[in-house]
RNA sequence: GCGGGGGUCGCCUAGCCUGGUAGGGCGUGGGAUUGCUAAUCCCAUGUCCGUAAGGACCCGUGGGUUCGAAUCCCACUCCCCGCGCCA
């Protein structure tokens, strides 16, 4: 949700922001409703201002046994309007809400303009490509033949995109969590495992709507829907509240199985786990000071590539056109590891600043002192590490000679081992 | 799942029976005063509209009854207690 600020005074901005993102939006109609939405709560507020005086005088007449019959047919009078005005307004209210929910957010001035992803801007590079003196396998070839996946059936089981881990990269897929939940410790993130169904108003704070039907699974008879990353359970967790600045930024490493329907990738990585309905995820998640959001973001960004530099991976980091650019997000870093077995970088961590696009829709506030003005303030998600795309990094990156995988330095102690 | 009790403006609480401007305490912020970090007193402390003056809304949510609902009625939801089931 955007600031109606800005759609009062300055509707270019929000007109340019859609040019930018390439994206059709009814944005006059918007501020129509807008405006006819802020009509009809003056002359309903004059109305029951009206109803209020008169029910007053009902009263006092009544305590002092006085007539108030031509009192009463006037309120019922008043009432009868104001009813009708009413209706009109909620459905103004709820047509204006149901609008602004889909308008995307603003986008950062930093951010490459173009339609799409090959506009996207290489930033930095890190690592040495490996080099191999043998022929390179796939993720698939090589969890094949050490066993350590079993799609067929999982295809039987779940369908396509789902996979049983088996053996050490089970260690392997936990080995990561721990040690992105113990590098994010170290950094005094509060880790926080979220519930992984939440209802439609939460996921609606968190997402646009067209995700609901892209990648969000809806649970049949119920209000709930499985999370797509924990960044949708830990944003709504503060929601309708109103934090002491002084607790701010509030940093979370959530953890969670993350669930996409991954729906329109038909023929996109197939085959392998690289693009899968269910892995799990540590997660950067951060309620910062407006002002602060910026720096946060960095930081956030700088952590990953710590992360990623201790892994011994190399990778590029890009950032995202305004084409390429999720709806809620006004910039996004993605961090693109090098995966030796399809020799291109593919991505594999989304870094981004929301500013004060969720907490509008999930109104989360923060003051400083108790009378203060309560403002929103900016929320920013990070991947650390999602399990299964990091898996296939390392086992493509990784591989040795005899068809074996080595294990990163960083990991070896939580795997107990040097080598799958 | 069944039975019982509950949800009031950050926290606690009054008001509900008997419908008529939601009151108090704590905490927090600001100020006054006192030669101490204490005490006392005053003001403020939910949301929306408005440049403002001001006004409207707010008693878990949504409906209903009524001129008028925190209060009466219905549905839902969440929490607590007991029973049942259960990793």
């Amino acid at each position: 949700m955007l600031d109606p600020k800005i759609l009062r005074e300055n509707p270019d901005k929000i007109r340019k922001m859609l040019n930018d993102r390439n994206v059709d939006f009814p944005l006059d109609e918007l501020i129509k409703l807008d405006k006819s939405r802020r009509d009809l709560i003056i002359k309903t507020d004059e109305l029951r201002k009206k109803r209020n005086e008169i029910s007053i005088e009902i009263a006092k007449r009544k305590k002092a046994n006085q007539d108030t019959t031509s009192l009463i047919e006037q309120m019922q009078e008043t009432s009868q309007i104001l009813t009708d005005l009413e209706i009109e307004q909620t459905q103004t209210e709820s047509n204006y809400t149901k609008l602004a929910l889909t308008i995307p957010n603003l986008v950062d001035e930093s951010v490459p303009i173009g339609k799409d992803d090959t506009v996207n801007r290489e930033i930095k590079k890190w690592g040495k490509i490996p080099q191999f003196d043998f022929k390179v396998k796939d993720h698939i070839n090589i969890s094949q033949s050490l066993d350590l996946v079993d799609l067929e059936r999982a295809a039987k089981v779940s369908g396509a995109r789902f996979y049983y881990l088996k053996n050490d990269l089970v260690k392997l897929n936990q080995a990561l969590i721990q040690y992105a939940l113990d590098f994010l410790s170290d950094k005094n993130y509060t880790p926080v495992q979220t519930p992984y169904l939440i209802n439609h108003s939460s996921m609606e704070g968190a997402i646009i709507a067209q995700d609901f039907e892209d990648v969000i699974y809806k649970i049949e008879g119920d209000d709930l829907y499985l999370i797509g990353t924990s960044e949708h359970a830990v944003a709504s967790m503060h929601s309708d509240e109103i934090l002491e600045g002084k607790i701010l930024p509030l940093r979370y490493a959530g953890l969670s199985s993350c669930f996409r329907k991954e729906a329109g990738a038909h023929g996109r990585d197939q085959k392998g786990i690289f693009r899968v309905h269910q892995f799990e995820k540590v997660e950067q998640f951060i309620f910062s000071r407006p002002e602060e959001s910026r720096k946060e973001h960095e930081q956030m960004l700088s952590n990953v590539e710590e992360f990623y530099q201790k892994l011994e991976m190399p990778y590029r980091i890009m950032i995202l056109s305004s084409g390429d650019l999720g709806k809620i997000s006004a910039k996004t870093y993605d961090l693109e590891a090098w995966m030796a077995g399809q020799n291109s970088y593919r991505e594999i961590v989304s870094c981004s600043n929301c500013l004060d696009f969720q907490a509008r829709r999930l109104k989360i506030r923060f003051r400083d002192r108790t009378n203060d003005q309560p403002q929103y303030l900016h929320t920013l998600n990070s991947t650390l590490v999602a399990t299964t795309r990091t898996i296939v990094a390392l086992m493509e990156n990784f591989q040795t000679k005899d068809g074996h995988i080595s294990i990163p330095k960083v990991l070896q102690k939580y795997l107990n081992k040097t080598i799958i």
